[in-house]
DNA sequence: GAGTCTTATGACTTGAGGTCAGATATGAGT
DNA sequence: ACTCATATCTGACCTCAAGTCATAAGACTC
């Protein structure tokens, strides 16, 4: 854990220009063993020694890509985070039925998607409350320029269908939205892969699917026209 | 970091029942001076042989004490979020004039709390979101158990009023108070404890006291009856 | 003041992140 | 093919912080 910021955005000094075809090559392997490894192991007990033996490469290796273990992390997570669907990646009869319906749809999707491979959901996880808060502020700062999300557009058209509240400040929108869609998200996908880490234990299916209603009528409230 | 869960909560094992006196006034000294050391430096910057050395005693005396570094800001994590009021505690008068009145009071009042004494605020933004999954889990576990800022009686005490929505599950509002004002709290001091950690960079007071409007609007609308 | 439990000490061990000089591969030019 | 420059890989090595533990010192009881 350098400490030192700059380390953690800046690959090895020699990269003077191209990356050469076998080298991002080797850095694409690095980084899908690796989010494996954080997400089966976190962010700590993961260790880098481990990642390279399964790779069969030397340790020194990674760091000459990388530069540290935070800067792989932060490699992973963005990888992890880009995989993930933009609310308007939608199917277009669910974007046509409206703002709500779409929100609705993910978040009844997010429990299969997680299902179908939840590793990149883990580092995610790990990403926003279990590493370092110079990380965090790296991890903020990548979300905030890349919207990966796709929030922004999100609650430009919502607002351009008279579903949102016009007269509202689309910023305070944007950010209601993605504080409280990530905590719910959060607390449903964490019963499966943390249990104990947010609010509640395990809850039948139709709980769940209660509670996504009842989340949504909160948000129509807050947010809707 | 063990990962051990368990040497986290269970402090040595010799502690049979009676913490005696002298030792109590020494974990207490050391809980301060570790907060202290804590805010100053993040949890992974810190050095547990420092802390000790600031009191002047051996660092097998903390880990006696406490187990381990988790255990230790454990305490100290406990010990900020404790020293931080409950929303009843307001003022008679501000609580005369209603649940939203008391947000109010407190959202603008955390700003000169945080001048006050900015290292117990420091402590639980690094708990939140910068030490690890597993530490995150006893904490939240802890959250959950002691309910530190009254959220809970809160909620209750709004819905006497007839000002939150006596229809709506209790626990939801709970849920969504605590997400949205924690999260609009820390992009609220993060401007000045972090620049850069959350959404936007330092406003103008006026700007902020506007946002604090709009925020506790969007609640109203979400919530309110 | 002997005996017993509690607490403090600091030298020691462990182990993971990170470094770097030298070995090795790659590819272009001739 | 051969050379040479550049990019990449390697693994022994270094550093440093968490955590351990045998021993010493203190405190309390009778």
């Amino acid at each position: 854990m350098s400490g030192i910021g700059s380390s953690l955005v800046s690959p090895p000094r020699y990269r003077s220009r191209p990356p050469r075809p076998r080298s991002e090559g080797k850095r694409t392997r690095i980084v899908d063993a690796a989010m494996r490894h954080f997400a089966e192991q976190g962010y700590h007990a993961a260790r880098v020694g481990d990642i390279a033996a399964v790779l069969g490469i030397a340790k020194g290796s990674i760091f000459q890509h990388f530069g540290s273990k935070d800067g792989l992390f932060f490699e992973v997570y963005k990888k992890a985070v880009r995989s993930f669907p933009r609310y308007l990646d939608a199917p277009v009869e669910v974007r046509e039925r409206g703002f709500f319906e779409v929100l609705h749809y993910w978040l009844v999707r997010t429990e299969h998607l997680l299902h179908e491979d939840w590793i990149p959901y883990r580092v995610s996880l790990l990403g926003n409350y279990g590493t370092d808060l110079t990380l965090k502020r790296e991890i903020n700062r990548f979300l905030m320029a890349e919207d990966p999300y796709g929030t922004v557009a999100f609650v430009r058209y919502g607002v351009q269908r008279g579903e949102l509240l016009a007269e509202m400040d689309q910023e305070m929108m944007v950010s209601i939205l993605d504080w409280t869609m990530e905590r719910f998200q959060d607390a449903l996908l964490t019963e499966e892969l943390d249990p104990g880490l947010f609010r509640r234990q395990g809850d039948p299916q139709e709980k769940k699917d209660a509670r996504i209603t009842q989340f949504l009528d909160v948000l129509k409230r807050a947010i809707g026209a």
